[in-house]
DNA sequence: TAGTATCTACTACGATCTGTAGTAGTACTT
DNA sequence: AAGTACTACTACAGATCGTAGTAGATACTA
């Protein structure tokens, strides 16, 4: 995902759940990048071909909501790079990435596999 | 990293430790592909400029080491993937990651943290 | 020593992705 | 009918990647 990509995701994100935006909200929402309109139409055009988000027709206009969460796209993304890498060192690749995390993280992780048990 | 990228990366790691391997060998492990020698080179050339592996002088080749682990680089990308996603959602994503994962991937979470404690 | 094999360095080119945006067409508002 | 708001289509440049050729240097070989 490049960059322009993931602010307009954000910019999803951060609407209400079940709210749908069209452009011209995202377009507003990123002003400050001084964009044209239709840039931020392709954008949004590429992100649904690619099926981050979703778009329904709303008259002449479409309106845009994430297909995935947040959290949901992150992991996902993460695990993508996981299997990438091969089945066979998964287990050293989650060592690996545990040995480094914050502790924040850690922590996280921690809380997240308690809830499992 | 690209697919080919990735292959050629793979062909290094499987090197015993400490073995430096010349563009040739690879080329010959990935004898199946049929690529150009040069076009190896250029993808080898292509991963010591992103430092993702090292290059030494032998008489007028060079001999290549990957310069990360498979483990540790997959680790890093993840962790990556984790930054550019924003700092507030890590640890939603990090249950949404760990959520969806597999057994085996949840048993290796739990050991590295085990490692840990 | 002249030819041949082996390497690197440099260059190139097409595909895909991304950022960026213009133009044309269509429909709604006054 | 004129202006306004949208989409659809098209375009283009920069980066990355897969792919590879050519030239030049070096080393081996007969």
């Amino acid at each position: 995902m490049g960059e322009l990509e993931q602010a307009v995701m954000q910019a999803l994100w951060a609407l209400d759940d079940e709210q749908w935006a069209t452009v011209r909200q995202v377009h507003e929402s990123l002003a400050d990048r001084g964009l044209a309109y239709t840039t931020v139409m392709t954008v949004m055009d590429r992100l649904a071909r690619k099926e981050f988000v979703e778009q329904q027709r709303d008259g002449r206009a479409y309106r845009y909501r994430p297909r995935v969460t947040r959290a949901g796209l992150t992991a996902e993304l993460m695990r993508e790079t996981l299997s990438d890498m091969g089945a066979d060192e998964r287990g050293s690749a989650l060592v690996s990435f545990v040995e480094d995390a914050s502790p924040d993280d850690i922590a996280a992780l921690r809380r997240a596999l308690g809830d499992l048990a």
